[in-house]
DNA sequence: TTTGATTTCGGAAACGTTTCCGGAATTATC
DNA sequence: GATAATTCCGGAAACGTTTCCGAAATCAAA
């Protein structure tokens, strides 16, 4: 719109000197005077020119853009991971381009299979339904791919850096509802295969799985953990503490048995997973554990980032972070509440 | 990794045509016979080909993306607003990329002064810090831009299309307030500046503005709704209602209440804005303003789109959306709540 | 000064597409 | 079956950079 588009040959013609000359001075190149520098770059303001990026990505064969595919950016830690991994990619000088899979397994296949289409020098993705093609299509990417693992156990021989929880959060939780004396603890969550660690922390637990205290909703929203309340509450036999899946599951648990008249802890312990900040602000407060999303999702985006510069191929990390589990009202009453495990 | 780049040329060799045939055969061109069309498609597919999309935006000009740039996607609303955006653009085959101003005047600008080094067809920006210069920067962008307004009244000249409430959320609000008897009506929130609109609604209302009753906070975040309970509980004569600049201040200052044993609603009320999910699950449940973050979001990424597309100049939208106030516990008491205003 | 070593610079060839334009092949018309 | 009208196709010129390679200019050493 603004006049004509001006190029580095304008530039060049401008300053008295030749093109490649110019593109030295843009890119703080070698073999190029310091005055002719500073009148390249003062002609360049001048001209107010931009150098363009398809050009660029045309010969250097980088984008500068990094894909970060997730299941929906609306979801629970997802806006911190998105945040993190754009602080990050800005620090280096990368964009970042959203991708939504809405956990759906076709759209977490064909986001790495099409990667090439997507114009980016790399891609972090965080998978939910974890469809059983996606490591093969991971190794055979040809693009440099990190992965944010919160749901399930990876093959280690995947070409990939992986960047996860130590899969501990479950056991946590169930040492935590066994140490406080509970017994008939049951299981709220997505379906058992989405999330597939923390459901399998819960088998791991107990002698026997008694299937009735267990409830998988559709997905892990508010009201998944509404009616998981009502479920349990239908119960001939309540349980005595529930572990959910996360923390939206475990204050849509507690609000209904809050309006159920069902007292949270005495009656039911309830502990969630993310350590979200709406965790102290519910009444009472979850006893949640902490993911580290930010933490993880950085570091992702810090090797990813490394593997573009420096071209590096093969030798991937495989890096654990560990949980933490925060105690607060709505597994242990008050005189006790807010202390924390370490 | 894979093998060599196979490019256009390949394909053509192969399928013993000229690359202009195969530019046709990708593009759904004109001047292609049906069985050249196939017989390419077919050798497409069988080298695996992928047209090389730098080269494409370096003749056609254009990118296949656009660039949103909100302050902060971890907060309030903005994860639905990302949502929506990433669903329209994925249905016009354009991508999204990210960017957080983190609210702050000098990134705001610098998006909209560097747009053009971003590698993207058009932009979506939702202000917060509306610093002065950036309409001005927006009406020589020389791209095209879309502005989600939640904030300030802009100048109807500005040379972009802008979709945004009616600016009648507080409004709405105070009529509530007044309505059901309150008096007392203090406000909390962020820098006057920062919602412009949101506060000033609030002085618009009132006859004379009591400089107590204004609590003026960092963000909009829980903790501001927290300090901001403890500091009306400390003054010597309490509000009996607070409008808060969102949802998130009013759930922090409904808890703080809660503890420091001030009911409400009986003592004061608390509405908030933005009707987000935890409006419903906080105890009591939060009175608040409907801004339909998603229908905005997608009606300004529509808007964009097809500027984008059609090459409009000029001629730009102005939308309002109209607030729905959603009456619910924090400010009727139970027996009357949880209708619903039209 | 001359010579040689070292900087600094410019021309031109990519990079992988799209698209204009002219020519070949096909079809329609008589 | 010849000609005209159409359709289909290929060559080649962009698009705006980066970078190789050789030439020119500068500097150091003798």
């Amino acid at each position: 719109m603004t006049s004509k588009k001006v190029t580095i040959e304008d530039v060049a013609r401008h300053a008295g000197v030749g093109i490649a000359t110019v593109s030295r001075a843009i890119n703080n190149g070698e073999g190029i005077s310091a005055k002719t520098r500073t009148r390249i770059l003062q002609t360049i303001e001048e001209l107010s020119f931009i150098p363009n990026t398809s050009a660029q990505s045309l010969k250097v064969r980088l984008t500068n853009q990094i894909a970060l595919a997730v299941p929906d950016i609306r979801n629970a830690i997802i806006p911190d991971i998105a945040w993190a991994v754009e602080q990050a990619a800005k620090a280096h000088g990368y964009r970042v381009v959203q991708i939504n899979t809405a956990g759906n397994a076709r759209a977490e296949l064909e986001v790495v299979r099409d990667i090439k289409k997507l114009h980016v020098d790399g891609l972090i993705i965080m998978p939910l339904a974890y469809p059983k093609t996606l490591p093969e299509l991971i190794n055979k990417a040809g693009v440099p791919i990190s992965v944010i693992n919160y749901g399930k156990q990876l093959d280690s021989a995947l070409q990939a850096d992986v960047v996860c929880l130590s899969m501990l959060e479950g056991q946590l939780v169930m040492e935590h509802l066994k140490q406080i004396g509970r017994s008939r603890i049951a299981y709220a969550g997505t379906q058992k295969d989405v999330i597939e660690d923390r459901y399998l922390a819960y088998e791991r637990a107990l002698d026997r799985v008694d299937a009735s205290l267990v409830y998988f909703g559709d997905d892990f929203s508010l009201q998944t953990g509404t009616r998981a309340a009502d479920y349990f509450h239908g119960l001939a036999h309540m349980p005595d503490a529930v572990y959910a899946v996360n923390d939206m599951v475990a204050i849509g648990l507690v609000n209904r048995f809050k309006e159920l008249g069902v007292r949270v802890p005495e009656e039911v312990a309830v502990v969630g997973v993310d350590n979200n900040q709406w965790t102290t602000i519910s009444s009472p407060q979850i006893s949640s554990v902490s993911i580290m999303g930010s933490e993880v999702a950085r570091l992702a985006a810090e090797l990813l980032l490394k593997r573009i510069r420096e071209q590096i191929i093969g030798d991937y990390e495989k890096v654990q972070f560990e949980p933490r589990l925060i105690v607060r009202e709505s597994s242990v009453s008050l005189k006790r509440s807010s202390m924390q495990d370490n």
